[in-house]
DNA sequence: CTTGACGTTTACGTTAACGTAAACTATGTA
DNA sequence: TACATAGTTTACGTTAACGTAAACGTCAAG
């Protein structure tokens, strides 16, 4: 078993994972991480830093940040009643739902993105030369019109 | 073929889609809609409402206002040389790119979430009944602890 | 000993995406 | 005719997630 005593300053964390202090800092401020103080000095540990990319990785989904402490307040469970742990469940099963939503809609913006890509490939310059037409069909693309 | 007539004001468009008028109003002044007009009054056809969704699908998986604009510009092919023609090629496909990176950080966030469903399932009080063990290791939970 | 490099707190500034209210017009209904 | 309903523009307000600057402490190097 290996002891880890590894231990950044809160620059170092912050060059590591992609951020400033400041926002190290300011999710101090809103409860999401605690790191350790030596005197007024943040000391963050690795687990710190496991947090914190549990964070930044929750910010890429689309989680503000107050979602985001929700979220990992679940793990923090209640030590009282079952009745609170089914809640826990139940929101937790409702964040997975939500993410497989999110999922759908990334997928159905991939394939428009991807058939329109292909569409690109497929295209050249109109007999005329006025515009673009598709390789094959010769039709023209119908570009939306503003007004 | 069925020519459709369909027309919206802008409450019934904004009701059917979900949001209000002031973010039609707001999202036509960014440019990303432009209905037709009967003397000051906006009017809404179909092609407007595909719009419309492909647009807040795009808030959905996380583009601001002025990215979805741009992509919504892709399909407005510059009517110029070949060059522009790849780059807005190369952009559509970095868009991709992002996307499935999205993806992968939503797979592994619902990943995480369903173990911890999983666990929440599998959890009991322990013999002295101060805390949460686990059903068949016994194991206590380990939370991070703030400081 | 003073100059940096790094840390701290406090606090005001900024941007995006609308909300909200004011002031006005046009239209249909009691 | 009066009032409600739905539309319009203009413009200031709000929230989240930091940026940025001020003012200060501390320690090693020159």
């Amino acid at each position: 078993m290996i002891k880890t005593t590894e231990r950044y300053t809160i620059k170092e964390l912050a060059e590591q994972c992609g951020v400033t202090a400041r926002t190290l800092r300011h999710y101090e401020d809103q409860g999401l991480i605690s790191p350790e103080r030596d005197g007024q000095h943040r000391i963050y540990h690795p687990q710190d830093k496991t947090r914190l990319s549990w964070i930044l990785r929750g910010k890429r989904v689309g989680f503000s940040l107050s979602e985001i402490g929700e979220m990992l307040d679940l793990y923090n469970l209640p030590d009282g009643r079952t009745q609170q742990r089914v809640t826990t469940l139940d929101r937790c099963k409702a964040r997975v739902k939500d993410l497989q939503d999110q999922r759908d809609d990334i997928n159905a913006t991939i394939d428009e993105l991807e058939g329109f890509c292909d569409l690109l490939g497929g295209l050249e310059r109109s007999a005329d030369g006025t515009h673009w037409v598709h390789r094959d069909t010769q039709k023209r693309l119908k570009p939306y019109s503003p007004r």
